[in-house]
DNA sequence: CGGGTTTGACCAGCGC
DNA sequence: GCGCTGGTCAAACCCG
């Protein structure tokens, strides 16, 4: 540092700096600003031409150099000594008849042109550490921000914690609708029973008697039925999700007059995630399709969202840590607080295989929101598998809009409470990060993926059987 | 010829 | 036990 440009700023006193520019300041108050102010000194040389003729470089070497000075001294000195300056440059424009190289008030001297070059190297030090500086005070600013959150954090802990022993505050209120589509997913998974393999159904026979761990084992089982419906408006025979599948059989469904397709898929040998699609019987326009299972191979990045849905859901299930049972955790609230971009999203849980309906047929661009849209599904396959009260839950996108949020403090702390609840779950890290990573790990547009079932795959097709 | 689709057959669960 | 239904298998078929 150049120790000619030493300056102290005090805040306090800028106010009094030039407290009226056509006034004149006493001796007394000028020395008491040259004692707050310690101002750099240069040979008091300067002409009138330098002051009028390069004034702006010269004010802008100026505010740099005070600038880069307050280092030390925080944002809110930096900027007072901006004030200064601007402050005494407005004076330097009003005293043009009599510029000169030193000011009379501030002891503040302008910067001459055989000065300016020495000071450029000194000028750009000076660039860099405010900028390092603004860049502390951001970092200082994120800290402060992560701070604030982690605060809020724990407060929305600690008041979940107090409504969760208060089970009957958690009454459901707002349930419960639910479409013929949904009445018929349901309705499928109560006579399917979720997807168990034959060679599992034969293992059952041959073994009837229940395990000993019964509840692990329907937790199991729980994840491997837990599945993700999609409703979306769509001409295609199937709608794109990055993944290849084989369709291995057609059927018809009653209370449909249109066959429901199964595909496997095929990605890599063994993969147990298996697809329905079917049409919707009151509107042929729009396509059903529920995925079950988590993909045990790499996936492109087209496939990644409903990939992940499904790892999230499988995290969830196997974890089994979700506050349970009981109604503790709420669907209801979960819905609220998690599905606020689809229009229409449909919880079943019925026993013991829940099913998470996301309805696009609402959304502009459903298919192309489909991505973002699944990624958190599944994550609540294992609260809704708690939620031995819960039939099914329908909520509408606005009633989980932010403008309503404001209107409704309640619901506002409702969904805070299941945000919270949610985010205590400590697999909820490994289902947030699946999550995140399928947003991030490429938005390529899903243009080719299902190609060729695309050309052969017909859920509509006449040939049905049965 | 390999991969995918079609489709009849088969199996299991469930209700009556 | 029987019928209905959902789910799956696998041979036949299709297509590039």
């Amino acid at each position: 540092m150049d120790k000619g440009w030493g300056l102290t700023l005090d805040s306090s006193s800028v106010s009094n700096l030039f407290p009226d520019k056509t006034s004149t300041s006493s001796s007394t108050k000028q020395q008491q600003q040259r004692d707050m102010f310690q101002f750099p000194v240069f040979p008091s040389s300067t002409s009138k031409e330098d002051c009028h003729g390069t004034s702006d470089e010269k004010r802008r070497v100026c505010v740099d150099e005070v600038d880069f000075f307050s280092d030390d001294r925080g944002d809110k000195k930096k900027t007072t000594a901006l004030t200064v300056v601007n402050v005494k440059e407005e004076r330097f424009h009003c005293e043009s008849g009599q510029g000169s190289g030193l000011d009379v008030n501030t002891g503040l001297h302008l910067v001459t042109g055989s000065e300016e070059s020495s000071l450029s190297s000194s000028f750009q030090r000076a660039q860099l550490q405010v900028e390092l500086k603004r860049m502390n005070a951001e970092n200082q600013k994120l800290k402060d921000m992560v701070s604030n959150v982690s605060n809020n954090y724990n407060a929305l802990q600690t008041h979940l914690a107090t409504l969760m022993q208060r089970p009957s505050a958690m009454v459901e209120t707002d349930e419960l609708f639910l479409s013929s589509s949904q009445e018929t997913t349901r309705s499928v998974e109560k006579r399917t029973g979720g997807e168990e393999s034959p060679q599992s159904n034969k293992a059952r026979k041959l073994n009837p008697t229940k395990p000993i761990d019964q509840s692990s084992t329907e937790a199991a089982a729980t994840m491997r039925k837990a599945r993700v419906s999609v409703r979306a408006r769509s001409e295609a025979p199937t709608i794109s999700d990055g993944c290849q599948w084989r369709k291995y059989g057609q059927k018809m469904a009653k209370g449909n007059p249109c066959p429901r397709a199964y595909y496997r898929c095929t990605m890599a040998v063994g993969c147990p995630v298996r697809k329905q699609v079917q049409r919707c019987a009151e509107d042929r326009t729009i396509l059903i399709t529920t995925y079950e299972g988590n993909h045990n191979h790499p996936l492109p990045p087209a496939a990644m969202g409903m990939a992940s849905t499904t790892k999230a859901a499988a995290t969830m299930l196997l974890s089994g840590s979700m506050p349970s049972a009981d109604g503790i955790m709420s669907p209801n609230l979960l819905a609220r607080a998690m599905f606020p971009c689809s229009s229409m999203t449909t919880i079943s849980a019925s026993a013991p295989f829940p099913t998470v309906t996301l309805d696009l047929t609402h959304s502009p661009n459903a298919l192309q929101l489909q991505r973002p849209i699944t990624q958190l599904p599944q994550v609540f396959g294992q609260a809704l598998y708690n939620q031995s009260k819960f039939s099914g839950l329908q909520l509408s996108q606005d009633i989980v809009s932010s403008s309503q949020l404001q209107q409704h403090p309640q619901l506002a702390d409702t969904v805070s409470a299941a945000t919270t609840a949610i985010a205590n779950d400590p697999s909820f890290t490994a289902a947030l990060a699946a999550a995140i990573t399928s947003i991030i790990g490429g938005a390529r547009p899903n243009s080719r993926s299902n190609a060729s079932n695309n050309n052969n795959n017909n859920a509509d097709t006449t040939n049905s059987r049965q």
